[in-house]
DNA sequence: CCTTTTGTTCTATAAGACATAGAACAAAAG
DNA sequence: CTTTTGTTCTATGTCTTATAGAACAAAAGG
């Protein structure tokens, strides 16, 4: 699992960490049931602060996708059927309705973005390790 | 063209103005060629600083939706021929693909986020009045 | 049993972002 | 000629981000 953070970058850095764990997932770099490093040694590999990825870990937890189990470790959630009452899946909505409307506005046919939603999809979920 | 701005919200007031106008030009409330109001008429009419909606409109310029003509107004651009290589479509393909990540790691099959994106799509482009 | 590692919690500091406010300016619009 | 425009500047206050160090009890490993 390679994990490259920008600290120039004006995505904070607990949020790049986030977002390159949840792609790892996608991936399958990182499985359902594994753990996630401890706090500590994951800041001293990546060269940031514990607190940092202290940070990331709860915001991965409050989205549902690892359970922080106490004195233990990051474990990462098995998914669940999803519903669409859900808070994860109005968050999910809102965040695509973001994306698609500035795609919309920038003059993104319909086919366009079935096709970019066709490639990313295939991209993340085409190199898994089927169990 | 109704604009709701949440001032307790973690999203910053001029982050979720920026989203909400390009969701209206998606919609079809605004129109390519339209000017958005004066930066002091429009805080005025939302409750917010003149300096909050100005950097809204420079984000808008930033990402190629608005053309800022100095002493004069915000005009909404025309869209052009969107090419693979510009930073624009970068831009939206890596939001995409934080967004669709995250439907994966939450257990969205290929079919359930083709039906989203569907969706959304449908209700953006749906209420478009044609020229 | 003892040492290490774990997550958590606290204080503290520094830098930057966010939002507000007020003032001033030159250019464009009316 | 007056108003409105976008821009620019100073200033203030709050919040976020990121770092650092210390301390604690619980779990893990030998």
């Amino acid at each position: 699992m390679i994990i490259q953070i920008e600290p120039q970058s004006d995505i904070p850095i607990y949020m790049q960490l986030t977002n390159q764990i949840i792609e790892g997932i996608a991936r399958g770099s990182l499985c359902q049931g594994d753990s996630l490093p401890s706090v500590r040694v994951f800041a001293a590999d990546l060269g940031v602060n514990m607190h940092t990825v202290n940070k990331s870990y709860h915001e991965l937890e409050k989205r549902g996708i690892i359970r922080i189990v106490p004195k233990s470790g990051a474990v990462i959630q098995s998914p669940v059927e999803i519903e669409k009452k859900s808070p994860h899946y109005e968050r999910i909505q809102q965040e695509m309705k973001t994306v698609i409307a500035e795609a919309i506005v920038l003059g993104f046919k319909s086919e366009q973005i079935d096709e970019l939603v066709a490639s990313v999809t295939k991209e993340l979920k085409g190199k898994r390790k089927l169990k």
